[in-house]
DNA sequence: TAGATTGTTAATCGATTAACAATC
DNA sequence: TAGATTGTTAATCGATTAACAATC
């Protein structure tokens, strides 16, 4: 055990813990029983103690599982220890609400630069971070080994970043918006639906 | 069938089909084949199919599926056909890049009223809505029939929004940061987690 | 000790997939 | 007619859940 591949399903609620821990340790606490990870995922207790118990014992009974080791062990378990660096697309309203919150650098992610169209704003800073213009994204996606981008342009312009990135080479993909993107197979493109997301709560709130 | 409740997984997946197909038709496609919707949705396509044919014979063989007879038909199953309204939270830059987005528009979601607690920014307009003080909110979640309460503000002050939106009378919550939401049962509350999504996708890319 | 929570088993349910006849 | 795609069956796999002994 450990060293199997991991199925979709497990690697995906791996990957929601370490999420909800990371949030936890940084509300100062350390520990957390299955139950409350579960009333945050949603997932079931049992499943779980299930998916953590197959790769070691991390918890302690009748108390829960320490919040620091999990997250390292987890982090282990997924091999995901390191730093990732990301290209930030867009550095309009979006783009700079992405890039002054802490959503990605709490989970080992880092913004190593920033890319827009629009002459006017290449060049401006955003926080620390300078515009730089599209035509620089492969050279900076070599130089500082990114392999996450994040695209936070408007609807029509976001096939346009996901080809540019493709392009140069990134194969994992955050769409902030909802619109389509075709990508070639090898690539992952994750795209928001918060209007998705609503249809289906508000499904069961009408019922 | 048609009239029994719903799973959660059928009903998760016809929200998805839905956004799909919204997407789809906003690009001019006036037919979908399971095969395409297999590819956007990642959804196997005998799912697909098996999904909608429960519910009657939207689909012609040989050609596909009809989008704007289905979004039509999705909607009549999930009971969402009408217009949803919508209270923002926050209207800083992120809550101004999302009322700015057809994301919600083009969902038959409404962005009803605009909060912000910050006295600098009440009274301005984002587009054609005027920022309200917090305060407001519960008159106006009554007035305008609101029942979705969409959270932007840094995530120190999630909680203390989605507290005014439970105590005004919203349920069904959607927050744009990462941050842990407590809410009473009966609630629910979906929080954005792009960092969990791209730990996910590094894990098989990595591998 | 008493209370709480893990680790694990066993049984059930829903999702996934391949295959293919029906039919547009 | 030929090609494509639905609708549906059957078989497999993974997720879910209840229950509870082990143990902190």
């Amino acid at each position: 055990m450990g060293s199997k591949r991991l199925s979709h399903g497990v690697a995906a609620r791996l990957s929601r813990y370490l999420q909800i821990l990371a949030q936890t340790r940084k509300a100062g606490r350390s520990v957390i029983s299955s139950q409350a990870l579960s009333g945050y995922s949603g997932i079931n207790s049992t499943q779980i103690r299930r998916d953590l118990s197959s790769f070691g014992r991390f918890g302690k009974r009748g108390v829960g599982y320490n919040v620091d080791n999990l997250i390292a062990s987890i982090k282990e378990i997924l091999h995901t220890s390191g730093r990732h660096n990301i290209a930030l697309m867009g550095s309009g309203k979006l783009g700079s609400a992405i890039a002054d919150s802490d959503m990605f650098m709490d989970h080992g992610f880092h913004i190593a630069a920033m890319f827009d169209v629009d002459p006017a704003r290449v060049g401006k800073y955003v926080g620390l971070l300078q515009v730089q213009h599209v035509s620089e994204l492969k050279q900076a996606v070599a130089d500082n080994n990114i392999i996450v981008g994040v695209i936070a342009v408007p609807s029509e312009a976001v096939q346009d970043s996901a080809d540019a990135l493709i392009e140069a080479g990134v194969r994992i993909i955050f769409n902030y918006s909802d619109a389509l993107v075709d990508a070639p197979p090898g690539t992952t493109v994750h795209s928001l639906s918060p209007a998705g997301e609503l249809l289906y709560a508000l499904y069961f709130y009408l019922a």
